[in-house]
DNA sequence: TGGTAGTGTTACAGTTAGTAACGTTACGTT
DNA sequence: AACGTAACGTTACTAACTGTAACACTACCA
């Protein structure tokens, strides 16, 4: 069974470093610099705080190259969001992810066909995941 | 159309308060008070400025009754939470609400059934609106 | 007319967030 | 061998946000 490991928040600035990991193989502290440019310009050091906060968050982890950290996520963007989902859940929905479903549909976030076309997609893939194990990706 | 109004967020026990609120019809300061005292022994003032705050950050709002405020909430509760969940979407799904689902699914918060459940329901719903007319409610 | 119920003002300490200067280290090049 | 410099860490500071509440004010009722 999976870790339902909690980690501390990301800050907003935090999570706009951690969009730049999540859509790379590998990131340096100058690739999120530069990444970051057009909406802020940060120091380079500054980055480097980031990164090295986020790292003892447990969000990435690095290694060294030669003698260039070379950063890599550690959790999945996916599963962040759904942990920050369960956080919203429990406050607001009295734990019931009905109820939040419900409330997205309310504020036409979400419709009924999104959910029943998602369902068919994932009984789907689980079919094909009961065929061949391993872990089930997006097709 | 609904208004997307953007508040300040809640920090944790402004989020206490508000589950108050919103689980009475009508709220005191005193109400307050005495919801939360198992967990937490608040002051009276506190629990004030508390409602305060969040009256000034538009989640409540207040009339008075003689001389005592009676806070009621200005927002649903369920549309707070789909609020914040829009913000986890644009942050950490590339804007699509689908791919948030389908995190949930892989972090085993959520099944096929219970989406295809929630669709049935709702299309359900939207056809008794389509008859007659006023804003849908959970059944 | 003074006690008290109900409210507002003000404030302060602890934490988090953003930001970055400066210090250190070790490698490659002259 | 010495130096510049690339790459990284340490330290720190300010602003904002949170939780907390003492105290001051006001107006009714007894």
């Amino acid at each position: 069974m999976a870790k339902k490991q909690t980690r501390p928040a990301l800050s907003p600035l935090e999570s706009d470093v951690m969009r730049v990991v999540w859509s790379r193989e590998t990131t340096t502290a100058d690739d999120v610099r530069q990444a970051l440019q057009k909406e802020r310009d940060l120091k380079d050091s500054t980055v480097r705080t980031l990164l090295r906060r986020l790292e003892s968050k447990g969000y990435v982890e690095h290694e060294i190259d030669v003698r260039t950290f070379v950063y890599k996520p550690r959790v999945e963007e996916q599963r962040v969001a759904a942990q920050q989902v369960r956080g919203i859940i429990n406050r607001f929905c009295s734990g019931s992810i009905e109820n939040l479903l419900v409330g997205l549909v309310d504020d036409e976030q979400l419709s009924a066909e999104v959910l029943r076309n998602l369902a068919d997609r994932i009984e789907e893939a689980d079919r094909e995941e009961k065929m061949k194990p391993g872990r089930r990706k997006k097709p």
